[in-house]
DNA sequence: CGTTACCTTGAATCTCCTCAATACACGTGG
DNA sequence: CCACGTGTATTGAGGAGATTCAAGGTAACG
C-alpha cells in the first residue's frame, strides 16, 4: 500500500543556486539567459524532499504549487470509482508537475513518488508571469507540455494496439531512454524503482499475466532486470520487438 | 481507403474578419483584447477548406503550418510499422493542430479530415512571436496543450482499464460532450461522422468485437446511433456505465 | 523470526481475435 | 433500369490470449 504522506514544503531552507541547478547541467534544456535565471530564482519558493510513497498531488485537488523534478522517480495515475488504476506517465529529473493544476485549475491525476524525490517548488499563480516576462520561459512550458503529449500518445498506441510483450518491451525501452537522456544510465545500467505491479498498471494487463509475459521476455536475453537494477543488453532488438517506427 | 489528398492553402482568398470568427463566438475561449485580435489577424495566412479524407498532416512531416479548426471533424492517428493504427484523439472547432510540428520540429502523428473541414492557417514560425508579444496568447496555447493532455490521459485510462462496453460508452459520451461544448448539438442530437472502424481504432478492439458490443449497448436504449446521426437519450446512465468519476 | 512486499505458478473460465461469409446502402456506368 | 463495385455493418465458429482465484516462494526488515 502506498503511504498517505502528503507534500510539505519547507520554506527558507538552504537553496542551491539556480546557476548550479542539477537539471540545467543536463544539457537537455536550452541555456538560460542570466536575466531569466535571476527571474526564475525570484519566483521559486524553495526545495522539497519527499519520501517514497508520498502523494505529491491528488486527483481533483487544487494545490498552490507548481513543481519541477530535480531527482527521483514519480508516477502520474488516474483511478476509476471502483479502484482500477492506470499509470498515465512517469516523471524524472527535468519534468514539470502540476501544470494542469496551474492552468486548468485543478489536478486531473495524482502524482506519487516511487523513491526519494527532490523537487523545486514554485507558486502556481506565478506561472502567468512567466508568460508576461518576454524571453521564452512561457515557451519552455509549452515545449514541455507538447513533449508530454507526445509521450502520452505513444503510450496510447501501445495500450491500444500492441501485444503484451510488445508493450513491456516498449515501456522498458522508453523508461531506459528517458533515464539515459538525463544522465541516469551508467554503462548500460539504470536504476528503475518500478515493480511488476507498476508495469501491469501501465500497460493495462493483470499482474499475473504481466508476470508471465515478462518472464518469457527475460529469457530472450535482451535485458536483465532484477530488483531495481535494469541492464540493457540488446537495445536494437528490443526496439524492434517493441515495434518502434524509427531508431534512437 | 482514405484518399491521399493533402493540405493546400489558398492564399489571398477572402477572409472573414477575426472579430466575427466563428470559434470566438462560442464563448469557450477567453475574450480577446482588441490589440490581440489585430495581432492574430496579422499573423494569419489564410483559410483552407479540405474535403473528407484529406491528410492534413502526416506523421514525421515538417509542415510550415499551424492550424486552428473552424468547423468539421478530424482524427489524429499514429500507425505502427505493420499497419496497426491507433486514433489518438479527435479534433473539432476550436482545436489547435500541429503544435508538435511548431514546437517539436515535426509531427508525431497524422491528422485526417473525417468530413469537410474549414481551417484557419498560421505560419508555424510565428508561434514564437505569440510568446514574445505580452498578453496571454502564449498562455492560451499552453492552456490548449494542457487541455489535450488531460483528454489523452482520459483515453489512456479507458484503453488501459475499461471493458469494451465501458470504452464505447466513454468515447461516445466524450465526443457528444465536446460537440455540445462548441454548439454542435441541437436538442440531444449530434452529427458524428464516425464509423465503427474509427470507434474500434480508438478503443483498441477489433472491428468485429466492437460491433458486437456496440449492438448490445444500443439495445440498452441509452442512445440511438444510425449513420452519422447520434441521439443522446440517457446521458446520466451512459456516464455511469462509462465509469465516469465525476458528473457533467 | 515473523511480517510484509513482491514475485511466481497453475487451473478454470471468459473475453476478444481471426477468418469468413453475408447483408445493406449508395453511387456509377452500361 | 439494372448490374456492379465499394464502403459499411452484421454474424458465427473456433482458437488464442487474458482474467481470476488461489497457493506458494523469496527477500528484506524490524
Amino acid at each position: 500500500m502506498p503511504s498517505s504522506r502528503r507534500l510539505k514544503v519547507a520554506g527558507g531552507r538552504p537553496l542551491h543556486d539556480c546557476r548550479t541547478c542539477p537539471i540545467r547541467a543536463l544539457g537537455t534544456f536550452r541555456p538560460f539567459a542570466p536575466e531569466e535565471l535571476r527571474f526564475v530564482e525570484r519566483l521559486r519558493i524553495g526545495e522539497a524532499t519527499v519520501a517514497a510513497g508520498t502523494q505529491v498531488f491528488q486527483e481533483g485537488e487544487k494545490s498552490p504549487y507548481l513543481l519541477t523534478v530535480l531527482s527521483g522517480w514519480l508516477i502520474k495515475t488516474k483511478t476509476l470509482p471502483d479502484g482500477r488504476r492506470q499509470i498515465i506517465n512517469y516523471a524524472i529529473a527535468g519534468d514539470l508537475l502540476g501544470l494542469q493544476n496551474a492552468v486548468l485549475d485543478k489536478m486531473q491525476h495524482s502524482v506519487e513518488a516511487l523513491d526519494d524525490v527532490r523537487l523545486c517548488v514554485f507558486p502556481k499563480e506565478k506561472l502567468w508571469s512567466m508568460f508576461e516576462h518576454p524571453p521564452g520561459l512561457g515557451f519552455d512550458v509549452t515545449w514541455l507540455a507538447a513533449q508530454e503529449k507526445s509521450i502520452l500518445a505513444d503510450f496510447l498506441v501501445s495500450v491500444g494496439q500492441r501485444s503484451a510483450s510488445e508493450r513491456i518491451a516498449f515501456l522498458l525501452l522508453t523508461l531506459f531512454r528517458r533515464a539515459r537522456a538525463v544522465g541516469l544510465v551508467e554503462g548500460a545500467i539504470a536504476d528503475l524503482p518500478i515493480t511488476q505491479e507498476h508495469l501491469a498498471d501501465t500497460i493495462g494487463f493483470s499482474l499475473a499475466h504481466t508476470n508471465k509475459r515478462l518472464a518469457r521476455l527475460k529469457r530472450s536475453g535482451l535485458f536483465d532486470w532484477r530488483g531495481s537494477r535494469f541492464e540493457m543488453i540488446d537495445e536494437r532488438r528490443l526496439a524492434e520487438l517493441a515495434g518502434q517506427p524509427s531508431s534512437p
